[in-house]
DNA sequence: CAAAAATACTTTACTCATGAATTAATTCGG
DNA sequence: CCGAATTAATTCATGAGTAAAGTATTTTTG
């Protein structure tokens, strides 16, 4: 029991490992799997992406429009990528750039009519899809899971701070 | 109860619609601050990244090396990405090709002796952090989530086939 | 057996992400 | 009120992913 305990980690200890090495693997693929099944729908029903979804959801979220740096910020995704996804999104006409009055340096980003109704379109079925995906658990498996991935989200959040 | 039926899903449907998308929110949450922990120690620790690290992990599973489209097939990417990634291994010796003496199309990629010491270092290094960023949750949990993962996994098995 | 189909890999063009450097405007301390 | 520091957004270089087209080599089949 006490051998090569430095060499070597325990039985148990390599138990451990295997298990959070196991659940990892799972996670990973069970969020993989939902993430293509997302990304091909939006694709192939509306042309468009995740990324463009999620930045008009935090538009459609606040209708008063967001600056470049909030995006960034919610999206948790840099500056600069966040420009490059506005730039296309603009050029399409589903969002518009408008100067900020306050700030000659800063402008709001906001859905435009025909931006909205595309939205709303989308977030209608993107719903009915993480549904159906998730229809595997039943109502407890899912409040389960969420219990689970919350501890574990508290966890990691006192890590990466 | 029974008025606006199809204008609108009842109150226990979009309950239902809520549940699914906090679960998937959590999911993807918990698997982007894991993925990103992990990213960030491979980056600084070992100059290298995760698919890098995915492709030698492979070959180190497969010690008679693997063919290009069985990696792509295993690391469930593109051919296309598949050589990228074994281009830059292989100029850093890191990865070989060699060539298939029954089918000139073809080859098979094995790691390097250099390759396999890199990857050994990295591998006893991956699994602590991964113990490490899953010890927010107990055995009992990590065996509830595996089961409830592996639901989940069977489930969307039935729908991307 | 020669033409057609399939297979193995590469190349190219595109999307999305990052980090670092740049430009421009605002704010703050002396 | 002016220069320094900060802030907002963009640009550029790089890396990883895709899909689609291209090349070369089997394999299949009529």
């Amino acid at each position: 029991m006490s051998t090569s305990a430095t060499a070597r980690p325990s039985t148990d200890a390599r138990d451990a490992e295997h298990e959070a090495l196991r659940v990892w693997l799972r996670l990973l693929t069970c969020t993989n799997l939902v993430e293509a099944q997302l990304r091909t729908r939006l694709r192939t029903n509306f042309d468009s992406t995740l990324p463009r979804f999620d930045l008009m959801a935090q538009l459609d979220r606040h209708p008063e429009g967001l600056k470049m740096s909030e995006l960034s910020r919610l999206l948790m995704v840099t500056g600069g990528n966040v420009t490059g996804l506005t730039d296309k999104l603009a050029e399409e006409g589903l969002v518009e750039r408008h100067d900020d009055p306050r700030d000659r340096r800063s402008f709001t980003v906001m859905l435009t009519a025909e931006g909205q109704r595309q939205f709303d379109r989308m977030a209608r079925e993107h719903e009915q899809w993480v549904v159906g995906l998730l229809a595997g658990l039943d109502h407890a498996e899912k409040r389960q899971m969420l219990k689970l991935l919350d501890r574990l989200k508290a966890h990691l959040s006192t890590i990466s701070d």
